[in-house]
DNA sequence: ATTGGCAACTTGACACTGTCAAGACGAGGT
DNA sequence: ACCTCGTCTTGACAGTGTCAAGTTGCCAAT
């Protein structure tokens, strides 16, 4: 009956292989086509499964598409971390390192990075997506923590600092705000991207 | 058929008028709803048109749109110029006014200044929204070059750090990525607002 | 082995959407 | 009077999210 719950492990765990294709087809659909075109359907039929099949794991369409973007949370946090760990022991490397991790993370999937912090896909505090997204802000305030010095600014603040930076710089760049080619600023020449982290220096080290 | 008591004789019933209805009833829905809920027919039951009535006044959904959007930069413009001039003469003092009130705009229409930096409702380089949008950017690009100094940083990327600070805080607040209520970061309690202005400061005025 | 039940979908329907085609209708010119 | 044009309406079409009902297949109990 319902003694041990999650007893599906048997060899055709085809329910949650449905779901993962849902899940993994919404991330595909989120990067490749503009967000109002990313319907229901569409993720069905990419999936294999018919038109309603999403309803049966996700309430809503929100729902769904929350799933597709806590894959993202997840994928930046990996990314920021990569990025952090190839770095040297010195803490505001390790920061910059995360802030170029990110902006390279967000300007690689514009589309499902905008989507990400897009107000309306997080049902409630504790969902799928919000805690994914807490994960991320979670290597952030470690890397912040790691530059504390006696006279430093506020921990909280320093956090909002760093992350308003990277976060307004990615999306006035995929806005089409700031005059410079999202494509390039972080392969061919990211003096653009180095010398914005710098500004923020002061704020966090000294020198 | 119209809707009731039609204004048709009034001497200021030109043809612009039904325009001007639409983008006024678009503007309004716009902060009103989410942004997938405000559908051309909404914006024409609302204007008091018919269903069809918007295609003849702008090619696709995402121009009216644009024409509404366009709106919100004005008022952000116009609110930014009047904080502006109520400041003193210190350039600091005006580039943090200016700041302010971009920041208590974004915050007042939330749903309005989202939608404002979404890709995709810019057509052209030269359209209605791309024009307003650089005129609200030009009042960002003086107050910067009023604070010039021989060893400051060099402007364009003192123009961006300025928008990205407070782009990336009123987005990340509206996202909910801020522990704190957007309600209340403008009128109750200014002061995050204030501290991470100034956490800028440095790069651009000494002292 | 048969039955029952239940989860995992599918099919069908409904109201709603953006956009296109065609028509109504008054104003202005000839 | 006739014609044309711009303005707007009506009607239609494919596509959408979501709900209701039906179908299928598997597992447990009889």
């Amino acid at each position: 009956m319902l003694a041990d719950g999650a007893v599906k492990k048997d060899a055709g765990s085809r329910p949650d292989d449905v779901r993962a294709a849902l899940v993994a087809a919404a991330a595909a659909l989120i990067e490749e086509l503009p967000e109002s075109q990313v319907s229901l359907r569409a993720v069905a039929r990419r999936a294999g499964v018919s038109h309603a099949a999403p309803a049966h794991y996700f309430p809503s369409r929100a729902d769904l598409m929350a799933a597709g973007l806590a894959e993202g949370f997840d994928a930046l946090t990996a990314r920021m971390l990569e990025r952090r760990d190839a770095a040297g022991d010195d803490p505001w490397d390790r920061l910059k390192a995360i802030g170029l991790g990110y902006i390279a993370f967000a300007l690689e999937r514009p589309r499902t990075y905008t989507m990400m912090f897009q107000p309306g896909y997080i049902t409630s505090p504790d969902s799928v997506l919000a805690r994914s997204g807490d994960r991320c802000q979670d290597v952030l305030t470690l890397a912040v923590a790691e530059t504390r010095r006696p006279d430093g600014v506020d921990h909280g603040l320093g956090v909002a600092f760093a992350w308003v930076t990277v976060h307004g710089f990615v999306s006035l760049l995929t806005s089409g705000k700031l005059d410079c080619d999202p494509a390039e600023v972080v392969d061919p020449n990211p003096e653009l991207a180095d010398r914005l982290l710098s500004l923020m220096r002061p704020a966090f080290v000294d020198g």
